[in-house]
RNA sequence: UCCUCAGUAGCUCAAUCGGCAGAGCGGAUGGCUGUUAACCAUUAGGUUGGGGGUUCAAGUCCCUCCUGAGGAGCCA
């Protein structure tokens, strides 16, 4: 039979019951299953066969593990079937019994393997262990590996315990405009949104783009950030969050950046800077604990094969209280450190990626929260602190991934809102509704930004953030 | 965008000073009565990322472009 052809009966799916059995439902109860007749469908992962009987790792995505099936000459396709090429997906009928070898506890005895699509010879997964940069070649086919499997697997899982920690908190989920008609979000390039003909646009009296004949009638773009948006929101619901894909325009090539990412923005009324952190550190600990429980296998398998110190780092994280460290105090302890930085540490200076680290890495060696920066190097929304100087931000920093969350308290004040937005160089006009939200039964509030892919890469150990999104989407680069 | 490194068989890599382009895995063929990245034997497989240049001779040196990785910046 040609690949690409099919010829078993297909199922119908049937809600959760599937009309055969899953391999998770054979693991978790394989008991109450033993020496009993059943179906399995899935894709072969390897294949080794002998002269009279062969065996079959088969995948059929339900869980982590791979099912053995046992086969030998007795079944009449015998010999087509040790040559079925790897990724044919199958359905086997035959009897789960105890195997006689070890490396498995029970094997799927066949009596009937039938081929529902046959793959061919030049499957790019081979036995044999694949680099990462050739996978993302085939974005489209890596699910199919151990590594990717539980990578996304844990990523499913990981947007799951979010929902549930902020909703099983009252948090309102609201969704904001992924296409936007402010440029003033202030976070960086963006993505333009138009339908105008970008070899002959309508130009406007001084020959440049005339936008008013653009679809929406003026400059529209992708969000960089739901957070301006959210905060109307968090001044009717309290506690609201959102949780949507961002995209940014940098030219960032990075393993931590991407152009098209997906952000956690919670955001809470009547809370301060402290109340802010509590909640970012409960979070982070609620879906640490969820993922642990929910995905063992995949953890287990990142802890051996991804990063030997995962487990122990996760359970340290959930043990310890987050370090609290000012930005000024974070300078004293970075300029009186045993090591010589490239940038010297200074007060009213970025910390640099060589200073985050040396802070979480070195110094606390756990989650760390900077906090009261310099105004200067931090947006016109955050909290002016009593001083003048600092404003009410944080900055979550971890080990091995740097910031994780970025956040602060809001300016909630109008005149001092309106007097920062003139001193950044921003327009007033631009921001007016954000103003009024001050003007209309304000209210303290602050909120925070959790990447989540770099949640994911922190939890699974994986290092390059192209290897935790489906298909990613970084400069030059936007294929599939 | 800047700096550094890399691109050779389907994959992972080797090729000394510029001198016959190789290995393992994967594939094919055959063998093997319990395999676990199975094992043993045989065998096929190449526009050395693209273009240009130097040279008797270029995978190797020079120019240029493309792609990828790591670092920096930006940030989540």
């Amino acid at each position: 039979m040609p690949a690409g052809r099919f010829c078993a009966t297909i199922g119908l799916y049937r809600g959760e019951a599937m009309g055969w059995t899953t391999i998770k439902q054979i693991f978790s109860d394989h008991e109450r299953l033993l020496n009993r007749e059943l179906e399995v469908r899935g894709w072969i992962r390897t294949q080794r066969e002998s002269k009279n009987f062969a065996f079959i790792e088969l995948n059929d995505g339900s869980c982590f593990k791979n099912l053995q099936v046992v086969y030998g000459d007795s079944l009449p396709n015998f010999s087509a079937a040790v040559k079925y090429p790897l990724g044919s997906s199958l359905k086997v009928t035959g009897t789960l019994v105890p195997s006689p070898a070890a490396g498995q506890p029970f094997e799927l005895k066949a009596e009937k393997i039938e081929v529902i699509g046959l793959s061919t010879l030049d499957y790019p997964l081979q036995k044999k262990r694949h680099t990462f940069e050739f996978l993302r070649t085939i974005p489209h086919l890596r699910p199919r590996t151990n590594t990717f499997m539980a990578v996304f697997r844990v990523r499913s899982l990981l947007a799951h315990a979010i929902h549930s920690f902020l909703q099983e908190r009252g948090f309102v989920y609201v969704h904001t405009p992924i296409i936007t008609g402010s440029d003033c979000e202030g976070a960086g390039q963006m993505f333009r949104v138009t339908t105008l003909d970008l070899r002959n646009p309508p130009r406007d009296e001084k020959n440049g783009i005339d936008f008013s004949q653009d679809f929406f009638g003026k400059e529209t773009n992708l969000t960089v950030s739901g957070q301006l948006n959210v905060e109307g929101f968090c001044l009717a619901f309290n506690k609201v969050y959102t949780f949507g894909p961002t995209f940014r325009a940098e030219n960032s090539n990075t393993q931590r950046h991407a152009s098209e990412f997906w952000m956690i923005e919670p955001e809470i009324a009547f809370a301060d800077l402290a109340d802010n952190m509590q909640l970012a550190e409960d979070m982070l600990k609620f879906v640490i604990r969820y993922v642990l429980e929910k995905a063992p296998q995949e953890m287990e398998f990142f802890n051996r094969f991804i990063d030997t110190s995962l487990l122990p780092r996760l359970q340290h994280v959930l043990e310890a209280k987050f370090e609290h460290v000012t930005y000024t105090r974070a300078i004293e302890l970075l300029q009186k450190a045993d090591m010589a930085f490239n940038f010297t540490p200074q007060w009213g200076g970025d910390l640099q990626t060589e200073h985050e680290r040396y802070l979480s890495e070195k110094i606390f060696q756990k989650p760390v929260f900077v906090t009261d920066y310099p105004k200067e190097i931090k947006a016109f929304y955050m909290r002016l602190n009593d001083d003048g100087r600092t404003v009410a931000a944080m900055d979550l920093l971890v080990p091995d991934v740097g910031e994780i969350i970025g956040g602060s308290q809001r300016e909630e004040r109008h005149d001092v809102l309106k007097r920062r937005i003139v001193e950044m160089g921003l327009k007033t006009e631009d921001y007016e509704w954000y103003l009024n939200l001050r003007k209309f039964g304000g209210a303290p509030h602050a909120g925070f930004g959790l990447g989540f892919e770099r949640a994911v890469m922190y939890l699974t150990g994986m290092e390059n953030i192209r290897d935790v999104i489906p298909y990613p989407r970084t400069p030059k680069s936007a294929e599939f």
